[in-house]
RNA sequence: GCCCCCAUCGUCUAGCGGCCUAGGACAUCGCCCUUUCAAGGCGACGGCGGGGAUUCGAAUUCCCCUGGGGGCACCA
């Protein structure tokens, strides 16, 4: 059995939606798994709305996920180029070769007449189709109509009967082709249409499998008929269901991010958006629900992919972007967050930047949720604007705030560690316990002083991450308010 | 209008004739942990769209209905 090749076929008419994801994604997985190749390829068929930018933004949020081609634009390979703009020359090629066998023909009307066709078929029920206007001219009439500077498009000549092929996920499908009309495979401007571009490129990149959207069943029809007519073997098919909306629509703007690239600047990370976007319509067969790209590798087949459409569910991928951040070390999730810090014109000092990372770690549903919950460690405090004064009040809160200040006296360095920040407020609270003073004297108060606030990060990490000075300065213009 | 596909908790799903009193995860709610907020642990709530048929037995097979989605371009 020859090697496993399949292609993630992507138009640059925009940036990579995570519908289109997940169907890199599962060609990717699909490829690794059995040890194949996986081929980008461009369609910018429509010069009109296909963007180099574009293309560009697609390929970054790939290799962001991790899903990066083995051959493509980018890269090359042996079946390039990989881009369908320059590839016209074998599309030419085809056409002729199509029209010398009498698979296809030359069709002259014009999009008035074929419109009012259209509209008098619907009108009557019909599904519309071409009505073969073109097929009967002779010859001669094709040669004169050409040479008088007509404009002609090349039609398919669609052959009867019934078209069936097994889909690796819908099982077997059945098409009428009368149902189908003869479709346009070379346009007027001279380009070449979706369906017979598809089916020249992935004969010539040598695809064994195509895996795509529900979106594409019909089109397969088109397709299979094509590689018939040129007399190719056809590749294997697998089309996966859709995403839906919320509200069992389309997914759109109105629903929130719907591109990869949004999630990204959302603060999402790709681990999360890798796994969930599997899980969306791929189940292991076991109770496995935490996958990183080489775990699904090593998990993934067809056989265990979803039939029916999947509504996406931002709450799941929040828990599953919370499971990845938490995994992350300090070091690496202060990292990860600088970017949003600096965007909300945050700066954290070397010394406080992991445990500050430290410290909000399990706040965090999003990367971009990290300077609401940092803001404590950097933003200057007015306690009178603070409603959570009548804590302070409780007894013994002078002498709880002096225990703090020599325990802090025992580190030199402006801020500590997690660790030293746990022994510093572990000596408060021995110390207390000495003195009798209770549990309500300590905690609550330590932390309006030094925050104004009554909930937040453990007391270590405030001690810790705020720093020396920040703590005596606060602790001093909470006495005030005692 | 015509063609194609899909249908289990609110959501993602397990289930491929008896292991189902339908399992897991997210969300929701409760309890525990924590003198705070989260995170974490434990638990609760919650589902086979409807009708026929096959069978000793159907969430699982077949048919019809209903609902949802996709397609029917000189767009991809």
């Amino acid at each position: 059995m020859s090697k496993v090749r399949v292609r993630f076929a992507p138009s640059p008419t925009g940036s990579l939606h995570i519908g289109s994801a997940r169907t890199a994604l599962f060609n990717y997985l699909f490829a690794r798994h059995m040890g194949g190749v996986f081929v980008l390829r461009i369609e910018d068929t429509d010069m009109k709305r296909s963007l180099r930018e574009h293309e560009h933004s697609i390929s970054r949020d790939l290799h962001w996920l991790g899903l990066t081609a083995d051959e493509g634009p980018d890269v090359g390979g042996p079946w390039g180029p990989y881009r369908q703009s320059e590839r016209s020359h074998l599309y030419e090629e085809g056409v002729q070769r199509l029209l010398a066998e009498g698979h296809a023909y030359l069709c002259f009307c014009s999009q008035e007449r074929l419109d009012d066709v259209k509209k008098a078929q619907l009108a009557r029920g019909e599904m519309p189709k071409y009505d073969r206007q073109c097929l009967s001219l002779s010859a001669e009439e094709v040669e004169s109509r050409l040479a008088a500077g007509e404009q002609a498009t090349v039609r398919f000549k669609v052959p009867p009967g019934q078209i069936e092929y097994q889909d690796m996920i819908r099982g077997h499908l059945s098409f009428a082709s009368d149902v189908i009309g003869d479709f346009i495979i070379k346009r007027t401007d001279g380009g070449f249409s979706y369906n017979y571009a598809v089916v020249i490129d992935d004969m010539g990149m040598r695809i064994t499998h195509v895996i795509r959207g529900e979106d594409h069943v019909t089109n397969t029809a088109r397709q299979l008929l094509l590689f018939r007519a040129l007399g190719e073997e056809p590749p294997t098919y697998a089309h996966h269901s859709m995403i839906h909306a919320p509200d069992g629509g389309k997914l759109s703007k109105r629903h929130g991010a719907t591109s990869i690239g949004e999630f990204r600047d959302l603060g999402y990370l790709p681990e999360a958006m890798v796994n969930y976007l599997a899980l969306l319509a791929w189940h292991p067969g076991d109770e496995r629900e935490l996958f990183r790209l080489p775990e699904l590798v090593e998990a993934f087949t067809m056989e265990r992919v979803s039939k029916s459409p999947a509504i996406f569910d931002i709450d799941k991928l929040n828990w599953l972007n919370g499971v990845y951040m938490r995994e992350l070390s300090p070091g690496r999730l202060y990292s990860q967050v600088e970017p949003f810090l600096h965007e909300a014109d945050m700066h954290l000092e070397p010394g406080q930047r992991e445990v500050v990372a430290a410290a909000i770690q399990s706040n965090l549903v999003t990367l971009a949720d990290a300077p609401t919950y940092a803001e404590v460690f950097t933003a200057d405090v007015d306690l009178k604007d603070s409603p959570h004064l009548a804590a302070l009040r409780e007894p013994g809160v002078t002498q709880v705030f002096s225990l703090l200040e020599e325990a802090l006296a025992q580190f030199y360095d402006e801020y500590l560690s997690v660790e030293d920040g746990r022994a510093v407020v572990r000596m408060v609270a021995g110390a207390c316990k000495e003195h009798g003073i209770k549990g309500r004297s300590i905690y609550l108060p330590l932390r309006v002083a030094l925050t104004g606030r009554n909930e937040g990060a453990e007391l270590y990490y405030l001690v810790a991450g705020l720093g020396r000075s920040r703590v005596l300065a606060r602790l001093e213009a909470a006495r005030a308010y005692l």
